[in-house]
DNA sequence: CAAGATTGATTCCTCAATCTTG
DNA sequence: CAAGATTGAGGAATCAATCTTG
């Protein structure tokens, strides 16, 4: 489907600056945000997140699948960030009366004002660190270029429960 | 004590897809290639790196400090890590004879051919779910970008221990 | 004491299996 | 059986404390 990439065999200096810099980037990004809202907040970011998700959600609930999968984490690890945001009374349970199987995160008043707060400290902080640093039209191009990114590296991603291919490594 | 960044209560649009886009974006990514290296090398994204970071430094050997920071993982972390790799018989360890306290990360003859085969995957990888999509300007561009953005965010981030401000929360 | 490295305890996340309902 | 959600088991990363050497 690529129109043959080169086969080099190390990638340049260029290549190297866009990838490198992107995973260098993101790991500072997200460690500096975190430590921002811990300390401030005592929330980690993917707690946020997810309080965020679920509070500007219509009626301040989301069932649990959709948040899963705007949050980027998996089923099983979003059940037990919500029972964190439950035993810390920021995000309550509650059942699907129309479908018994479905179940709603919902968030608690408790639970938007910690958001309130924290969502202060997180908007300065992303555009301090990152926003602040692109003009608009740099902002425009990387939004455009995730979105070219994304459906390839995110299909790939979701091949299978442990990946795809085959498995010749053992 | 921000340079009074615009004080707007949301992300706009253009913000959001600049900002989300990367969080998405790189876990996609970072999933992806893992999967790959793993399902056809087992071996792991991150002990890929490591493993290429000590075979292309002169001699095959670097001091576990030095892998530690051009890896992007804790000391006590990478500790772990080149476990893995010694158990697995890829990397080796060597004590440093001028200064007793370092230890030295060698590759052995298997890491090298570990490294080759698993090598072209993630190349090929990397072009095609990430760099494939983007032009050579773009890609000068994302370079720079990450060169604004990590002193501002790597400085937050290393700040401290347990990062720094003043805790108000816990 | 400071620096390099490791260890112990803990946290958080994932997969695979399970439970419940449609 | 399929879908939504949870649970158990296990992997990997972190901090704080420790050990060793300069």
């Amino acid at each position: 489907v690529i129109a043959r990439t080169p086969t080099a065999e190390q990638l340049d200096e260029r290549e190297l600056r866009a990838w490198r810099g992107l995973l260098r980037a993101h790991t500072a990004l997200v460690k500096a945000l975190d430590c921002q809202l811990v300390d401030g907040h005592g929330l980690p970011l993917t707690s946020y997140e997810v309080l965020m998700q679920v509070a500007d959600a219509p009626d301040g609930r989301m069932r649990m699948y959709d948040i899963a999968d705007s949050v980027l984490l998996s089923r099983s690890g979003l059940t037990r960030l919500v029972d964190r945001l439950e035993r810390d009374g920021l995000l309550r349970r509650e059942s699907c009366p129309s479908d018994a199987r479905g179940s709603f995160a919902v968030v608690t008043e408790a639970g938007r004002e910690k958001l309130e707060a924290a969502r202060a400290t997180h908007l300065a902080g992303v555009r301090e660190l990152f926003l602040s640093h692109l003009g608009p039209e740099e902002q425009e191009l990387l939004g455009a270029i995730w979105e070219r990114v994304l459906p390839a590296a995110g299909r790939e991603a979701e091949g299978a429960p442990a990946c795809d291919e085959a498995c010749d490594g053992g």
